[in-house]
DNA sequence: CTCAATGGTTGAGTAGGTCAAGTATTCTCG
DNA sequence: CGAGAATACTTGACCTACTCAACCATTGAG
């Protein structure tokens, strides 16, 4: 921990460690995302859900056409179908025929697909101990560089 | 854009939007590690890898049994037989027997196979312009964030 | 030297993934 | 209106990824 001697960085008040550079971020911001699924994989595992079915009961906040599931997850259409399939076979989600437009089916969760999501969203967060441990200023920072650095799609 | 009259936060010192709740920033984190992947992933399509596939190679920086692998990605042992085995059909990595352990098989990355790692770091830095973008500054507080919520392992 | 432990492969079975083809419905426009 | 394009979904064929149990070869411990 002691000062090195490097020439001083034009910012910065407390002089640290050298910056890291843009490849060294690349690859910490690969090993955090191998992470994060890694966590989610194991937290489905618990209710022997797989990453994928994991992932599409998450984003069923509300019920939505296969297509748009589809987008979200970004493959191909006729995969959403087997995985609707097998959540449907557990009765996590059900189709219902959109009245408005009789090609379209809305997916949804049933009330054990509800309660599965509150779980795995709880226990994910539990897992995420470091997030609760940030402060205010962190968390807008935290914010902020994910956004920056990889600009969400809208939900 | 206009301050809001809320209760001073305590610390900060130019007032902000108010800061994002560790449940709002899991779920930023969960699409920024969706959208690190979908880039990785068609990233790898290109060159007719897969996402395992490309993760494998990059892995390979230097040659390594098949159980490290195996642990690396946090899969069973026979998944990377199958994986190595199609790299290796398409001349991307070789195997070769430890000398001083023969039940031991080290992977390694062929000539062709670095050239393709190299293509891909490359082609995935170019596509993460948001992290060229950051000074110093942030890129240390970028480091530390990610290491304080997902804290990574070892390579 | 025997036996347990370790590294790797094989085979069976499931899930996830793409693509091409097929059905049903809706949209477009002459 | 009515024919044809476009859209939503499903199905079937085929591959990769993944797990588990069983197996071989080699090593290490007693």
């Amino acid at each position: 921990m002691t000062r090195p001697k490097l020439p001083a960085p034009p910012s910065a008040s407390p002089p640290k460690a050298p910056a890291p550079t843009p490849v060294q971020l690349m690859d910490q911001l690969a090993q955090a995302a191998a992470l994060y699924y890694r966590n989610f994989a194991a937290v489905a595992a618990e209710r022997d859900l797989t990453l994928m079915q994991g992932k599409m009961l998450s984003l069923l906040r509300r019920p939505m056409p296969m297509r748009a599931l589809a987008d979200l997850l970004a493959c191909d259409a006729s995969n959403v179908t087997g995985i609707v399939d097998r959540l449907g076979a557990r009765g996590l989600v059900r189709r219902e025929a959109d009245p408005s437009d009789r090609r379209v089916k809305m997916v949804m969760l049933t009330e054990e697909g509800e309660e599965t999501v509150r779980q795995i969203r709880s226990e994910l967060m539990s897992n995420l101990t470091g997030l609760e441990s940030l402060g205010e200023e962190d968390r807008h920072a935290f914010q902020r560089l994910l956004s920056q650095v990889l600009p969400a799609v809208s939900t």
